[in-house]
DNA sequence: TCATCTAGGTGCAGTATGCATATAGATGAA
DNA sequence: TTCATCTATATGCATACTGCACCTAGATGA
């Protein structure tokens, strides 16, 4: 993204998988409006559901989102409960889901050169004769 | 990993690749020693050439890695330039690449998840008729 | 009345990390 | 000798990320 000051873990190397639940919560948000407790439970097709994510980062994200003008928002009633703030992704948003889409590719590749060279590496060091 | 206080990016969701310099550099040690400066020109075999990492998170996650018994240090005499600091893999250090080569793959897998949920929604919703 | 669920949010502390900078030995050119 | 440059390690600072604890508050039903 553009401009910060200095500073924070932005992706140098170290290719961001944390930050992972933003693009989840933009998917989520792509063609369909939602809330963030509503939200909390769909990130589970995601696959952690055995490690769920914490309700305030998911709360702490979409309001990032929104103030880089990713989504926005409005206070809704629902059919019971609470009043929610209902989010809706900015054609900005579908933008920055781009990104990210192509960002993780990127991570995914990199991934893969480190499997790659794990297996080469202990392929050559198995035949050196060492039990690891 | 085992017992931290509290707070943290460890690893609930969020699947550090954060971090993700940590296996590299155990890799590049696991057969061969070697030193931070050294490891920093080596680290290009992983892809992130046109981001290299920066040398002071390089040493520090050395450092760090030797606090927890995963390397252990001495300093040496080169053949040219200042004495270098030069790190072995420890038999912990080599079970705890281990952990991260398993940790990697799940979090390849949850990319994955990510992807087969982007291209499935995206399909859906061209068929919709939206532009995007 | 009161426990519980739904819903959103803040404060704190610890971790992670890019950038700037410091230190210092080695090397070779001017 | 002096000085720039390369090699090598390290620290300080500011910012970012995030889990846990905790708070507020409306809705619901026993």
């Amino acid at each position: 993204m553009q401009g910060r000051g200095r500073g924070g873990a932005h992706n140098r190397c170290g290719r961001r998988i944390n930050r992972f639940l933003e693009p989840c919560l933009l998917l989520l948000l792509h063609g369909e409006e939602s809330y963030g407790y509503e939200l909390l439970e769909s990130l589970g097709k995601f696959g952690f559901n055995e490690n769920p994510a914490d309700s305030s980062t998911i709360y702490r994200i979409l309001r990032s989102l929104e103030n880089r003008g990713f989504v926005t928002s409005r206070w809704a009633e629902g059919d019971s409960g609470p009043a929610r703030r209902v989010y809706s992704l900015s054609r900005e948003g579908d933008g920055y889901l781009q990104i990210w889409v192509r960002d993780l590719e990127e991570t995914d590749r990199i991934l893969h050169r480190f499997f790659s060279e794990y297996q080469n590496h202990m392929k050559l060091h198995h035949s050196n004769g060492r039990k690891t």
